[in-house]
DNA sequence: CTTATTTGACCACC
DNA sequence: GGTGGTCAAATAAG
């Protein structure tokens, strides 16, 4: 697990850094102001350094595991589908955030160039637990995945945080939008308020920086930048 | 055999 | 009528 932490905390650090660029840009577009502009930029910086260490510590290489394709053979040979291409099918009970879910269904939206799977709570027939999923891999980058939720989570239903968060870090990078609403929901993730976005990259720092212990403590700046980032926009 | 997944069909909504 | 969301029969994997 830890010579495979280095690639995915490069991962992580990838996709932290790209929040946080556009986080500097929504940052400048809003006209706020300098000192958190700086420190925007300061974040992007640390970023980078962190990265440049984790590559140096050896951890570069591809640890990228296609899991989500085709892992089984797809159902039904009447219904089968056009010869041999590959199915999409996305992570199911081992990672994810820790719960069970079931895949319902799967459909092409019109906009997107990607699929959309659905999922449902495992537990719904038993529990009567109503938490549903949204999953599409993001247009540009396969390696990120766009999370909707809907509903939560009976108290009941058994969640493995242990593997939640090894989902966050061992498995690909994929968490990039996390909502839990019933009502509205906002497609794009240049929407988010920038405190969203702000919660959404410490939670890349801190879900990389627990899995390898951060070379010259540029995790340790990270943070605090980040921390003074909120306080700051906390007000 | 049991269980989860696949996938076309169906339904609701605009 | 088109699009997105859900259902359920069929089926492969464990």
């Amino acid at each position: 697990m830890a010579a495979d932490g280095g690639s995915a905390a490069c991962d992580v650090m990838a996709e932290a850094r790209e929040a946080a660029v556009r986080l500097l840009s929504l940052l400048q577009a809003t006209g706020a102001d300098p000192g958190k502009q700086e420190l925007a930029r300061q974040i992007i910086c640390s970023i980078d350094r962190a990265r440049t260490s984790l590559r140096g510590a050896g951890g570069d290489s591809k640890g990228k595991s296609e899991q989500w394709f085709s892992a089984r053979a797809p159902a039904g040979s009447k219904r089968r589908a056009r010869g041999g291409e590959a199915r999409a099918r996305v992570m199911s009970s081992g990672m994810d955030d820790g719960y069970a879910w079931r895949k319902y269904g799967e459909k092409s939206i019109q906009d997107h160039r990607n699929p959309r799977f659905y999922f449902r709570c495992a537990y719904k027939g038993e529990l009567g637990c109503g938490a549903r999923k949204q999953v599409e891999r993001a247009e540009d980058d396969p390696s990120l995945f766009h999370v909707t939720y809907f509903g939560d989570h009976t108290p009941a239903c058994p969640r493995d945080d242990a593997a939640a968060a090894a989902a966050e870090v061992d498995g690909e990078s994929r968490f990039v939008l996390q909502q839990t609403s019933l009502v509205g929901f906002r497609p794009a993730a240049e929407c988010w308020p920038v405190k969203d976005q702000v919660a959404n990259l410490v939670s890349s720092i801190s879900s990389a920086d627990v899995s390898f212990a951060s070379p010259g403590g540029t995790m340790e700046s990270l943070d605090a930048s980040l921390e003074e980032l909120m306080e700051l926009l906390r007000s």
